[in-house]
DNA sequence: TGTCATATTGCAATCGATTGCGGCAATCGT
DNA sequence: ACGATTGCCGCAATCGATTGCAATATGACA
């Protein structure tokens, strides 16, 4: 009573591993193009070998080696997303806002059939960009946020279609941006200060990112218009995301001790300042008021919550693949800018 | 005068694309071989007509192929990572804890010299796994969460080796995972609010993700360590990340109207608890404590910051990496399983 | 000057799938 | 019954870079 013999019963169950479409068309006894073809389901094939030419591959657990396909194609299925992280010491690709159009992104592509190549960018020459899209393992790139490295992306948009930005957009910019109005964004923030009496106002971020140096000007512009009894507190500029809280801190406790308002440049910021208001006892918003920028779940998520410039980063992330997809099909598209929105919540 | 005379110019600034390696030698005066050499900076080849060639290469914008080069020489230097999203319904990758992972291992495997490829998967058949790791693009695959997926991944795991999984584990798995040990994580939030004297303890997470269901041992665990008076309060099970809000609400004003302690199966689904409680004004910890799990640094964040337990997610980034570079290698690398810490801040 | 070692370079096969073109047979039309 | 059409399939070139081996040139040495 041999119920399993062992080798027979696992040779039959788990057969040899096909590697090459040469071999299955070997074993299916017809050419490696006909092969080729049942795979792909053209009709060019007689149904039923079709069929039995796929039920050979299911069997023997075969799947065309994708490299080599798209080498054939010149169509990889890939889109390259890649984060710049030019004013960042530090390089971590951790930061909530980027994570977070990271996944609705992923989202989008999958959707449309393609795959996501995530690339950390440290950019150390002027070239990063360049080596990147001419990787030919892309049909397309998106940017995220444009840091302090504006001019290369302009160049290499200038030869390189299928690439779609996320940031602001300049005048007379060569490539394709989707993005709110941050200077519109400040402004919206530091007049929602302004009205609920604040005068003494503190921006935290580094304007060495042209986003956060817009989102600045537009805090700046407001104060101007509300007056001469109304004014921006300067401060030091660094304020990368890794030792956020020291300097943060550093600066409430220092130049930034008098103000009553505070514009941060990012919900990240903001709910860390939030945090260490309270703990040295300020009250928020009855001291200080805060307003943070993006938006992002986490605004709604505190406490208190957050007030904050809304941008639509789901509707970003469809447009920008969406404009990507119609860059890649030839089509030349324009920049988007999006209207920011004031949300008022708890925290200003 | 002319100093400027057009076409000559342009001509000479930007030369015209070389797009292979052919070209570049026919450029060059030498054969393919010899081009493909010099840019690998091998010292086969002459010294003067290496740098000659290279300077040819960056003269002319070129850069070699990566599918081509991919394809002949086996090794693609991509890292796949996949989220399983088997028991969610609907699918969206911006978890915060994946997210966060995610920037943990894109940063460790950029270091490594490794692109990461994403793929967000909603296992509808058996065979998304199989297709993942055949699709010949691939050196080495990291599965983050088992969901619902334990089976599948065991099969792949049995002749895909270079496979790490984020998760639990199974006495007898076949698989490599990496994780911490959920049970006595669960055990140990029970025990706090044990300890602080809640009797009525509610677990909110889903159990269909077999990491949950292990949270969910270790809360029952310990409060049948904690005699008779001790009760767990059982659920409706379900809780998408998508409507959590509501589910959770609904939780609170039905089932676990009488709960005094809440163990929540991840820091998102405490952070809303949280919210959720202060929102019906329900003292957070006076009336209910809350304890999370993960310890991501929203944790730190949020008033009143979490009570939690602490994985070390870095270090278990680190060591999939690690792992999975081994198991390139060839080697056979064992699961991990790490400790779990309570954190003690000030929601439990 | 002849022989042999060494330094460079070229040649051509190779990775694996795709696809235009041509061939062959079965079927159709008259 | 014979030429024309159609359906199905095979052949071989192709995508672009890599690499083992052969070939050539150069220099060293006796």
């Amino acid at each position: 009573m041999e119920y399993d013999r062992p080798g027979t019963t696992a040779q039959a169950a788990a057969p040899r591993r096909v590697r090459n479409i040469a071999e299955l068309a070997k074993i299916a006894g017809v050419s490696a193009g006909t092969v080729s073809r049942a795979l792909a389901g053209k009709d060019l094939v007689n149904a039923e070998t079709r069929e039995r030419i796929q039920a050979l591959a299911r069997e023997h657990g075969f799947r065309p080696n994708q490299m080599a396909r798209r080498l054939r194609t010149q169509r990889t299925g890939v889109i390259g997303v890649v984060i710049p992280l030019g004013h960042e010491r530090r390089q971590h690709i951790s930061d909530p806002f980027f994570m977070y159009l990271l996944g609705l992104l992923a989202d989008e592509l999958t959707e449309g059939g393609y795959d996501l190549m995530l690339s950390r960018v440290v950019p150390g020459d002027a070239e990063w960009l360049d080596r990147f899209v001419d990787s030919g393992m892309l049909d397309g790139a998106i940017v995220i946020g444009q840091s302090d490295q504006f001019a290369v992306i302009e160049r290499v948009a200038e030869r390189y279609l299928p690439m779609v930005v996320w940031g602001v957009r300049s005048p007379g910019q060569k490539h394709c941006s989707v993005g709110s109005d941050n200077i519109e964004g400040g402004r919206l923030a530091a007049r929602r200060l302004i009205e609920q009496g604040c005068r003494r106002i503190a921006f935290f971020g580094d304007p060495n990112a042209i986003e956060i140096a817009h989102r600045y000007e537009g805090v700046q512009r407001a104060v101007a218009e509300a007056g001469p009894d109304c004014s921006v507190i300067d401060l030091p500029t660094h304020l990368s995301s890794d030792e956020m809280d020291a300097q943060i801190a550093s600066y409430l406790d220092g130049p930034a001790r008098e103000v009553d308002g505070i514009v941060a440049a990012s919900d990240t910021i903001a709910v860390s300042t939030v945090r260490l208001l309270l703990e040295r006892g300020i009250a928020v918003p009855g001291d200080v008021r805060v307003i943070g920028f993006d938006d992002l779940p986490l605004a709604s998520q505190t406490v208190p919550q957050l007030t904050t410039i809304h941008q639509d980063i789901a509707r970003g992330a469809k447009i920008m693949v969406d404009s990507l997809m119609r860059r890649i099909a030839g089509d030349h598209v324009a920049s988007t800018v999006m209207d920011p929105e004031l949300v008022v919540r708890a925290s200003g």
